[in-house]
DNA sequence: TGTTTTTATGTGAGTACTTACTTATTGTAC
DNA sequence: GTACAATAAGTAAGTACTCACATAAAAACA
């Protein structure tokens, strides 16, 4: 990896995830980086290519996060960390950027994002099934569709209260 | 409001929803809605005056979705009918439409959506108080963020699981 | 009423500029 | 000196938007 093609991948990372892709051009992601835009093609292929080797190199990061979660053996442990996974945002803005970038891409392109909250999904359903929950896979199904819920408030609503709502939450469940 | 004024509007929410905001050129819209592509300025003056005036048409149309469910004076008939939000989407494809994108804009563009949910937030916060529930403006906000994040799995994930989400939402609130 | 004048609606070709991407050429490290 | 890194200068197609002009509808006046 030379330092130039690094410098394009942060570039594009940023502003991927501040302007959206459709709206960043190729042009402002060299001027950004400050480097040729023919280089941007030579390493990537196509624009693409650029953001497909950023959502990879996110998909390694959230891995890394979501392993300690799944390696938990206590349940309520499980819930507890999985409430607070935002609470890891706020402390490492690059991690939060990767997650951003998801959510808009999502929406905006509508790929669809696989199953890389399959194993988190499969450490909750296990949790609530030790707690005795009744329904322990939709309690697990409710859980990420909150997840996904405060990460729309957090990125996008600057006065969204994160850490109110995770205590609230983290109540509710006794965690 | 003459008829192509119309068909450029019914074109624009299409394709807007469907490929995005920044994606959709306007000699895109100008050819599904079978319309000269300078009439869009004719009557929108810019793509953006375009996007407001859907937007605006949608923000009517949810008033008027919101007005049943802040006229109830039930408490629980607040919520469930809330809760309940998502199945009015499936009958009416329209609506759908009107909600998908202001979730795509508000990613595509960050605009802040403003405080149309307000009557909603305040409608629940009464009922969570009628109920007795400890906090009560915690419970409507997470409501809420249930119903956001329930919107991300409903439009982009095409095995959600809507009915069953819900049932066991209205089964935790006894509603 | 019929005629003229104004206004609203609509078109199609053109504007300057941006887009993603290519190609030919040069720099550089081993 | 070869293999790779990087650039500058292109390309054709597309972008939002404007302009001069045509037509239809409405208003004003005789």
């Amino acid at each position: 990896m030379t330092e130039k093609k690094e410098k394009i991948l942060k570039a594009a990372l940023t502003l991927f995830t501040n302007d959206g892709y459709n709206a960043t051009s190729t042009s402002k992601v060299s001027k950004e980086a400050g480097v040729s835009e023919g280089l941007i093609f030579r390493h990537f292929r196509n624009k693409e290519g650029l953001l497909n080797a950023i959502l990879e190199e996110g998909e390694k990061q959230a891995k890394v996060l979501f392993a300690d979660i799944v390696m938990e053996s206590e349940p309520k442990e499980v819930i507890r960390k999985t409430l607070e996974i935002g609470q890891v945002m706020k402390k490492n803005p690059k991690e939060a950027h990767f997650w951003k970038l998801q959510y808009k891409i999502k929406w905006e392109t509508e790929r669809y994002g696989g199953k890389k909250m399959e194993p988190l999904h499969m450490a909750l359903r296990n949790a609530f099934e030790k707690l005795g929950y009744a329904q322990p896979a939709k309690e697990a199904e409710l859980i990420l569709i909150n997840l996904d819920g405060m990460a729309l408030h957090f990125f996008l609503d600057p006065d969204f209260d994160l850490e109110g709502q995770v205590s609230f939450l983290r109540s509710k469940y006794e965690v």
